[in-house]
DNA sequence: GTGCTTGTTGGCCA
DNA sequence: GTGGCCAACAAGCA
């Protein structure tokens, strides 16, 4: 489920553990979550230690604790970050809890594409370095889309926007609603898009994370159960893209859905065409 | 039982 | 070497 706002909302799901030495760490070893990083090495190098902070970046979020220790998640498909009572018993998908004196830290993930790694020392991990700038900062510029729609130019729009070299935190959801709002079919080639298409585009990219961020990642965990269940504005076409007949909300046309670039894609036929 | 699923990776091929 | 496509990973849900 993850993408940019759902891993920030995730991510302070943690923050009762800031400040807190970590009192002992309860692993699932065999889980594949483990597959880059044995569990009992995440064990040993986080009790003992107090948590410090933590940062989201793209689909992935760093911990940071005293030594330093870095510990990096990437949530997958299904990965869940959740504080629960100190004494809570580690469910059947719980490959990470992490106990302090007033919290179990959890980490869930039914699916197990996510992934746990660590990493000691002062500089945080070169993959965390290594991420492309955030498309709300500075560095995200027209150029830099107009230059990488320009190498990918074969391929259809949407595939493009999964890029994460290019567009962290963009899943597949985003990509819909950032296309649906630009008014750009999802199979065109990202090479035929025109300047103005592609201005538009990037005003849509950062339009929808910032509008995903104010509507999701301050939510409380209470009203947010299953990211699916976020109470999204009607006006999105989120609310709309996995019901059948759903209709869009700007033409009140019917919506499709079809495969592009491997994924299900949903679009809005009278308001995205192809140019 | 079937057929989906909001992610990423490596292998294949042009 | 690069770009594009696809299967595979695994479990839950309708």
């Amino acid at each position: 489920m993850p993408e940019l706002a759902e891993v920030e909302f995730f991510r302070r799901q943690w923050n009762p553990g800031h400040g807190q030495r970590v009192l002992s760490v309860e692993t699932h070893p065999r889980a594949r979550v483990f597959r880059d990083t044995p569990a009992d090495a995440v064990a040993t190098a986080l009790t003992g230690r107090v948590f410090r902070e933590s940062q989201a970046g793209a689909k992935q979020l760093l911990f940071r604790f005293d030594g330093p220790v870095w510990l990096g998640l990437h949530l997958g498909m299904s990965g869940e970050l959740a504080a629960r009572s100190p004494d809570y018993p580690a469910g059947k998908h719980d490959h990470l809890v992490v106990r302090t004196k007033s919290a179990a830290l959890v980490f869930r993930d039914p699916r197990m594409f996510g992934r746990v790694q660590l990493q000691a020392g002062e500089t945080p991990p070169p993959w965390w370095t290594r991420l492309a700038p955030p498309i709300l900062s500075p560095a995200f510029t027209v150029e830099a889309v107009a230059e990488f729609l320009e190498r990918r130019q074969g391929a259809p729009i949407k595939a493009v926007l999964l890029m994460q070299e290019r567009f962290p935190g963009i899943g597949n959801w985003m990509a819909d609603e950032i296309l649906w709002r630009a008014a750009i079919h999802p199979q065109q080639p990202a090479g035929t898009l025109r300047p103005a298409a592609v201005r538009g585009l990037w005003r849509e990219c950062r339009r929808v994370c910032r509008l995903a961020l104010a509507t999701i990642a301050g939510r409380t965990e209470a009203d947010t159960p299953p990211s699916l269940n976020i109470r999204i504005p009607d006006a999105w076409l989120f609310n709309h893209r996995w019901r059948d007949g759903g209709r869009c909300p700007r033409t009140g046309r019917p919506l499709v859905r079809a495969e592009v670039g491997g994924r299900t894609t949903c679009w809005s036929p009278a308001r995205q065409k192809r140019r």
